[in-house]
DNA sequence: CATGTGATTGTTAGC
DNA sequence: GCTAACAATCACATG
């Protein structure tokens, strides 16, 4: 039982006080240089390295990529971007919890490729002295199709299982706020 | 021709 | 611990 501590497991501060929710962030702090960056961050087509792995996208991300399309079937005229995510965004916190469990189910899964893809930038970095990328490839190809294989099985394994998680508060439909 | 930008939230890594 | 930056997408605009 949990009595008096049964929802402090909940993340702690971040919606309570949300020191910095404002995406816009401005500057709350932030030092001069990386506020620029802030404004427009979007550099990362410099880099050229191949290894390197993308991080893995949220349940957010998830969900978006098939609220995208959705959303396009509906509003094929819509061609912004940011009209999707906005969209997106707003359903998303409409969403409970319990909706967006399987996207964060799907995300962990992506997240615990990403871990693995940061093994072999890892491994490739460290033995990336010389210009042996072709070696190199093979192996990484090799590894990870194997642990592919291992997850999709593992999401195929376990589908009729009923999760309910009573634990302290019964968030079926929407929660707060 | 090529690449940045805009908007969403979540997650991760760096200090 | 907290903050900053990046993850996809697609059409447009600028160099």
């Amino acid at each position: 039982m949990k009595t008096a501590k049964g929802k402090d497991k909940v993340k702690t501060t971040k919606e309570a006080l949300k020191p910095v929710d404002d995406r816009k962030v401005g500057k709350r702090k932030a030092p001069a240089e990386k506020a620029t960056k802030r404004e427009t961050r979007k550099e990362k087509k410099a880099k050229k390295d191949p290894n390197k792995p993308k991080r893995a996208p949220s349940a957010f991300f998830v969900f978006l990529e098939d609220f995208r399309v959705t959303f396009k079937k509906e509003n094929p005229n819509v061609k912004a971007v940011s009209a999707v995510g906005k969209a997106g965004g707003q359903k998303w916190k409409s969403m409970s919890q319990a909706e967006k469990a399987p996207y964060e189910e799907k995300a962990a899964k992506r997240k615990a490729e990403y871990e693995k893809q940061m093994d072999a930038y890892n491994k490739n970095m460290e033995e990336g002295s010389d210009e042996s990328e072709k070696s190199r490839s093979e192996v990484n190809d090799e590894d990870e199709a194997s642990g592919e294989e291992e997850l999709l099985e593992k999401e195929a394994a376990g589908d009729d299982e009923e999760e309910e998680e009573d634990d302290d508060d019964d968030d079926d439909d929407e929660e707060e706020d």
